[in-house]
DNA sequence: AAGTGGTCTAGACCACGGA
DNA sequence: CCGTGGTCTAGACCACTTC
């Protein structure tokens, strides 16, 4: 019995083989499914993954080709610090620098989406691997959208737990750059003078609320990120 | 008529709205299939992907349950360099620095997964975005694995364009961080001493096979990688 | 053992959009 | 127009895995 994970599996096979080349039309399902003794259905789940995962183009009427322009995704997990570092064996210790409640400077309101002057939670933590400083956690959590934040103290779990696992979110967006250190970064991470740091922003939002913005400085010398995109057997 | 989307839609408001917590068991198939009138298939649909988007979690006779996400999920896409510099309108260049076949060093065989001393193809250029260096683009090329790039002089082109238009791939892996400058990129990217770099390491296969190994390496002031990772409405 | 998800079939109708 | 993909139904059997 041939499954759709089986026909999925030859049809990328042929692409990869070159046997179908970038831009060519493809059979139809029809005649894919009586050449597997199958229903279109079962064709047509296999070929819909392959055009998920950017591999070929469907249009009705048109049929389907292989993509020509291969830009295909690659996917970061961005884990949970502590089993970031905890995973590879490494010693984790987190402490909380300060909280406290204040207007956000503009320019965090404005990746937040927020106009009024309310009063946002900030958080400044920091996590250590092994002894050493390896991740400033600069954190603003609405706390009209997440008011259970007030009661939690953040002095044993760092917001980027907590918030992991308490809080849902259904958009994220993501800026990775470099950058020489500041005063205060250096300070807290014990760099010395414009050493190069790895900066993580992100935003989260809960149904177009925003819900937390983050700025995560790592010392460029003990990180980096890691992607590993798959594209075979995995179905 | 209810379709699957409209299911999937539905399904993932009560996620937002809280009305199914995160690790909370959610209703069965066959529950849901009759609450929305259709049949188990299309509320499976539905269903499965919210879990290939990460929010489900589905085992059977365990039933489905709603994710405790421990990590967040990003999207990077592989850009053709030109590409991203001209679509927000800047002035794009290219500069072919050097063209080789040599052994590559210890680093990048290891990389490839290369064991003899057949020579590879090693390519130096840049990407210049307004008259400013914007990427040093280096990269290795199999030849065994992609000889027609033997004939390529690179000149006009670069290997970043080329090998996306030509070669498909399967497999990629990245690799992102932050470091100090070298001197040749401090050269080449008319940098002073020790500025910060962003750099992308890439590995990319074909079936099991390394295609291509490239750093990619941006001065810090001027890079940002950016995401935008949506779970809502897209279906 | 039994409940849950995973998947297939056969047949059907619809929606899009190229010829 | 009419071929192609998009999707639904009804019923079925299977594969896990927890109870």
């Amino acid at each position: 019995m041939r499954s759709y994970k089986d026909i999925h599996n030859i049809l990328l096979d042929r692409i990869k083989d070159g046997e179908w080349q970038p831009g060519a039309l493809v059979p139809a399902e029809v005649d894919l499914a009586r050449e597997f003794g199958c229903t279109r259905v079962t064709v047509n789940r296999a070929m819909q993954a392959l055009a998920d995962s950017g591999l070929l183009e469907r249009r009705r009427r048109a049929g389907t080709r292989v993509v020509q322009r291969m830009t295909r995704n690659a996917v970061f997990q961005i884990p949970i610090v502590r089993h970031e570092i905890e995973q590879r064996g490494g010693n984790y210790k987190y402490l909380l620098i300060s909280r406290e409640e204040v207007t956000p400077p503009q320019k965090v309101k404005a990746e937040m989406g927020l106009s009024g002057d309310d009063p946002v939670m900030h958080v400044l933590s920091l996590h250590f691997a092994d002894g050493r400083p390896y991740q400033l956690e600069d954190r603003w959590i609405d706390i009209t959208t997440v008011p259970q934040a007030r009661k939690e103290p953040f002095e044993t779990i760092s917001p980027n737990e907590w918030l992991l696992r308490e809080i849902p979110y259904t958009n994220a967006e993501h800026v990775f750059r470099a950058a020489p250190s500041d005063t205060e970064e250096e300070e807290h991470l014990s760099l010395a003078e414009n050493e190069p740091v790895f900066i993580i922003e992100r935003t989260t939002w809960l149904a177009d609320q925003a819900v937390t913005h983050v700025r995560l400085v790592h010392p460029a010398n003990s990180f980096r990120l890691v992607t590993r995109d798959q594209h075979g057997g995995a179905i």
